[in-house]
RNA sequence: CGGGGUGUAGCGCAGUCCGGUUAGCGCACCUGCUUUGGGAGCAGGGGGUCGCGAGUUCGAAUCCCGCCACCCCGACCA
């Protein structure tokens, strides 16, 4: 058991505490020097280099090329979209100088006044300007379009208040950046790459997902409209996985991105942008992890499985080890990684409760007895449960055994929201749910006004207006004017 | 920026109200022996500007004043 899990206060009342606590037991994660940014240790930057490396094949899939662009942005540029100023300007990390001088009075280094920069340059909190600038020079006609472009990047957004993954100063992401020559197109494209994004957060991080758009005031900075995934927390939470928006012409216009058409008439270029974060390593977390630690989907697993020696001598744990390198090497032959843990400074539980805090699918342990009989014990994770099978054909009983712990979890994440969700009819019913933690459907009228009470009044927010499901009419629970479908409401992160 | 809280060994904390041996405990670390099928046991050992500064006092982790940092709850947000 892991002990320092279970030391700590029930989920229910400090959910949140949990995750931190959680974050950093199992070495994900922890915070830095800089104020609001995070270091990510390797066992989290390993699942984030999982999640790069799923998510880049899906681009490729869909015609993505990576690039890359400046981290500093000329201050002119974000005041060159009106709403994208409006919604950005008040995180913005602003570089003034471009060197540092020995302090006059020997203490250490001070910034030298005679630097200073004749136009600010902003750390970018997203990459819309800068690379809508650089598109400028690259778009002349409709032949040079579509450009489909992707970038890995950092990101620093100046927070008010902080949570490791979920909410940091700097963060990882992928931001893609899409010019296309007809509206239809880009919209097209802004649905797609939703798509894609629902396709990853179901098949790799096990996480079920409601696909929908967002509300005007919900939207990004600068889009018409934004479209996101959103997920339910063990508490009942919503976290936006991530989103796709589709920008209409507003970068083109602003940064005088013309082409000329087919018929030889000049247009400003169609935008999107998507984007997910290093967030999404915050939501596998929240979403499955137990008390006993995270309980991660293999697909996205560093270490798929572990083997574990039980051996009361070196002679004996030379034979175990022999056995179990022959089982990795088959395994790690099928696609699959393995780690052998034959450190002798530990004991088996000791083992056993580390490789469970960090959520590895599938724990096998061998000993003296297991030798004997040709068996080896084998653990999953998601169920914590044990079984001893023969050795002999152990492999695909593995990789299948995989294959069902990547279907249970995002079953049981899927069954949990089930019993966390509810349409509701009237505004009471909704604060109690909505104080129960559920995700709540309801109807509205469509109006900023209401929309801004039910947030002030019960701190619950439109997450989308979901693309799929119930789409019959009603009445809004408030004002009682009419309402096109239900809506998502719920808390979130 | 408002409200609350916490700063004592690498980590987690007690001690502070009511000043008084050499500042203590758990984990971790080091050495040795015994152990190894669910976070081992025993013995020994190392590690401290008690957040910073200035006071009161014979004497301050403890009391007074000032400052700083971090955490939680709000406002802002992926």
């Amino acid at each position: 058991m892991a002990k320092e899990l279970k030391e700590l206060t029930t989920r229910q009342e400090n959910y949140s505490q949990w995750y931190q606590d959680l974050v950093i037991k199992a070495e994900l994660a922890e915070n830095s020097a800089v104020r609001g940014c995070m270091v990510i240790k390797p066992y989290g930057y390993a699942i984030w280099e999982k999640m790069q490396r799923a998510l880049d094949d899906m681009f490729k899939e869909t015609g993505h090329s990576n690039a890359y662009f400046p981290l500093l942005i000329p201050k002119s540029f974000m005041s060159k979209e009106a709403a994208h100023v409006e919604g950005f300007a008040k995180e913005c990390a602003v570089v003034t100088h471009y060197r540092l001088k020995n302090s006059p009075d020997g203490a250490g280094v001070v910034v030298d006044p005679a630097a200073r920069l004749e136009e600010e340059l902003i750390i970018r909190p997203t990459s819309e300007t800068i690379i809508w600038n650089t598109y400028r020079n690259w778009i002349q006609s409709y032949r040079d379009l579509p450009i489909l472009i992707n970038q890995w990047a950092n990101v620093m957004r100046w927070e008010m208040r902080t949570r490791l993954f979920l909410r940091t100063a700097e963060f990882l992401w992928q931001e893609g950046h899409t010019a296309h020559a007809t509206q239809a197109e880009a919209e097209e494209e802004t649905l797609r790459m939703l798509g894609v994004y629902v396709r990853f957060a179901e098949e790799f991080m096990a996480l079920p997902v409601i696909r929908g758009v967002k509300t005007a005031s919900e939207r990004f900075a600068g889009a018409l409209d934004t479209y996101c995934i959103e997920a339910m927390m063990q508490d009942g939470k919503a976290l936006q996985a991530g989103t796709s928006h589709f920008l209409g012409q507003n970068f083109g216009r602003a940064f005088d991105v013309t082409f000329i058409d087919r018929e030889g008439k000049t247009d400003y270029a169609w935008a999107t942008s998507w984007g997910v974060s290093s967030r999404l390593i915050g939501a596998v977390i929240m979403a499955h992890s137990d008390d006993n630690g995270l309980v991660l989907p293999p697909r996205l697993a560093p270490i798929q499985v572990v083997i574990i020696p039980i051996y009361k001598s070196a002679e004996q744990l030379a034979l175990i080890s022999e056995r179990a390198n022959l089982i990795a090497s088959r395994l790690r032959a099928m696609g699959i990684s393995v780690k052998f843990d034959d450190a002798d400074n530990r004991k088996p539980g000791w083992k056993f409760a580390e490789y469970e805090l960090k959520g590895v699918p599938v724990r096998l342990a061998i000993g003296g007895r297991d030798m004997e009989n040709g068996t080896v014990e084998v653990m999953r994770r998601d169920l914590l449960a044990k079984e001893t099978l023969p050795q002999e054909g152990i492999e695909l009983i593995i990789q299948q055994l995989l294959d069902e712990i990547q279907k249970n979890i995002y079953r049981k994440a899927q069954d949990f929201r089930a019993t966390r969700i509810a349409d509701v009819d009237t505004y009471d019913d909704f604060k109690a749910k909505i104080d129960e933690g559920f995700f709540v459907m309801a109807h509205w009228d469509g109006s900023a006004e209401t929309e801004e009470r039910i947030k002030n009044e019960t701190k619950a927010t439109i997450r989308c207006i979901p693309l799929e499901g119930d789409r019959s009419p009603g009445l809004c629970m408030i004002t009682g004017r009419p309402s096109e479908r239900r809506v998502l409401f719920a808390r979130s992160y």
